[in-house]
DNA sequence: TATGAATGAGCATTCATTCAT
DNA sequence: AATGAATGAATGCTCATTCAT
């Protein structure tokens, strides 16, 4: 079942969520037609599995970093290598999948799934920046302010991401996004140095 | 020809690009199977001929109003306002099947349609920026900041796409990212000042 | 469409109904796999078109030798003939797919298609005897009697079905089963005329 | 293995022979997929074996009373009035599989198993007139119409049970065919009398 | 004995594409 | 130009049967 799930994996790395059919996914695991369908009814049984399976890894690092109380500095900046490699390596990215998925089923039965995968992510993000805060090194301008630039933060990298996809994706370009980004935060540190 | 494209543009809408069949074409457009690949030899090529015509609608008003040189304060909150309704009103929206498009083809087939659409995107933006700086409301960092500046509108407007594509979006949600990039300027502004 | 109905007709009369599938029928008919579902999106509908047309051939003579008021002799030994033939040449009888459809169908869904094919008999059996008893040489017992007398007659036809599909029939046992009913309106005559 | 054949039994009934797979039965017995073909190689064996358990009970009963020489009165009334409540509650009743079993099987194959259950139900019928006729209420024409009535009444309850399956069968339309087959030998006590 | 994972043949259905009219 | 009937490849899915444990 493992080898069903680390097939599929790649297989919706490669080819996204809606081109994907069964037989890609038996194709790659080299199990029979119907040895699937003992484990899983349908390709969006597998897809979910897989999601599931990887908002588990994803952001542990990051987490515990927050939890140690690194320096922020340090995790801010593992933050953004991270996810720069991460863009410039998309083809192993899920993302593409994750896209035609939440935009290929009706709304209301996919709510759920949507909404857990943005608000761990949110919680992340806002967790990384409440820890620049507690250490001084962001401003405090209220839980209200620091949500919005959460969500900055995630819509700036979902934003990069379609240009990945798209690969109009440099280097320079996302150093030049990510610049800006640390800036709002260094500003703000500046006036709260004022 | 023209009543195949705008049913077409309907479908693209409503299904996006790659859950879209010929069938689906032909019922909203009313012509026969065979009219239609008299005209077109394929979806593809339908979605191609629909993102042509977009692209010329798209811009003409924002590009008029800087031509024009219209006050930057009410061509930037123009812009913003028109993006707003856009985002709230995504079923009339072609970038579900836009994005679609541009993942599921070959990288190198569709570079040049995609580049087209990024820099024209790109141009008009910058543009905008540039009549800030022209008016002297936006600051003058140089030629590579504002392209930075522009891309970053470009990239969270991509990115609260995706959300609006999600029906993760509130009218809320919007307002705050936007007051971010509004700021972004108007600190600008002020350092400039400074 | 017609091939197709014929077709499918010789397939119903050789495998019943639950046994066929749509490849049997592409088979016997020569159309394309695609082909057949222009007109008929599944078994189901090709069946019940099936019998459809067959209901229309079914009482065309016999209802017309009453219309014509023959004697009523010549027309119940005619309508026995014509089952006895029916009932020996079992293999062009669309009896088996009738039952196995009725049989399967959840009740709700098939009681307009039974209830008409039902009462069509009826009505044209009910016709007979009443041919009779205009005749004077079927004992007029009351209409409650006759009818009853009707369902008599097709209940036992019925019941030969059955061993006509078991292949438990012999002509000898037609034969004897048509005399008892045979016997039962002869005894009404005499009773009749006492 | 008893447990498997209660299993089954419920399933026939429920469904028919056709449309059984040993998934159905292995879900309504609990026992494992392997387990079962330990001990049945199909569903046409279990089919049989279940069958073969059904004659034992059948006519344990009636047989019991025509051989205790019960009065013939009583026991074609009980016989009436139990064939009345199965043709009422006939979702107990393996006749549809029964029906679907003979069907679909090439003839050769299944005409032992209908030899028997056919014989063995005319056996029983004949055992009750014959009862009648000894009795001295029933009248005595001889072996071959004594057969052929015997045949007479298994026929027509055959098509009650269709009528049955097609759900098609009112409690008012048996009793009125119960009636007639009751004339059938009244009639011939009068005749007897006179 | 008993299990249940695995196999692969077979079915319904959809769809892009062709072509005679 | 325009039609729409016809094709056949491809897909999801089910099921009887096998076999290592």
């Amino acid at each position: 079942m493992k080898k069903i799930l680390d097939a599929a994996r790649r297989v919706f790395c490669r080819k996204g969520f809606l081109a994907v059919t069964m037989q890609d996914i038996i194709d790659e695991c080299g199990i029979s037609r119907g040895g699937i369908y003992i484990y899983f009814a349908s390709v969006d049984e597998i897809f979910l599995e897989v999601m599931k399976q990887r908002s588990k890894e994803k952001f542990s690092e990051v987490n515990k970093a927050v939890q140690n109380f690194q320096p922020f500095g340090q995790v801010i900046s593992d933050y953004f290598a991270r996810q720069k490699e991460r863009l410039l390596n998309f083809e192993n990215s899920l993302f593409r999948a994750y896209c035609e998925y939440i935009f290929s089923k009706p709304k209301p039965a996919v709510q759920a799934f949507r909404d857990i995968q943005f608000s761990q992510l949110q919680k992340t993000v806002e967790s990384i920046l409440l820890l620049g805060v507690l250490q001084g090194v962001v401003a405090n301008d209220g839980k209200e302010k620091l949500q919005r630039l959460a969500n900055h933060f995630i819509v700036t990298i979902d934003g990069l991401s379609i240009l990945a996809l798209a690969e109009a994706l440099t280097e320079e370009l996302i150093d030049g996004q990510f610049a800006i980004l640390n800036e709002m935060i260094q500003k703000k540190e500046n006036e709260n140095a004022n």
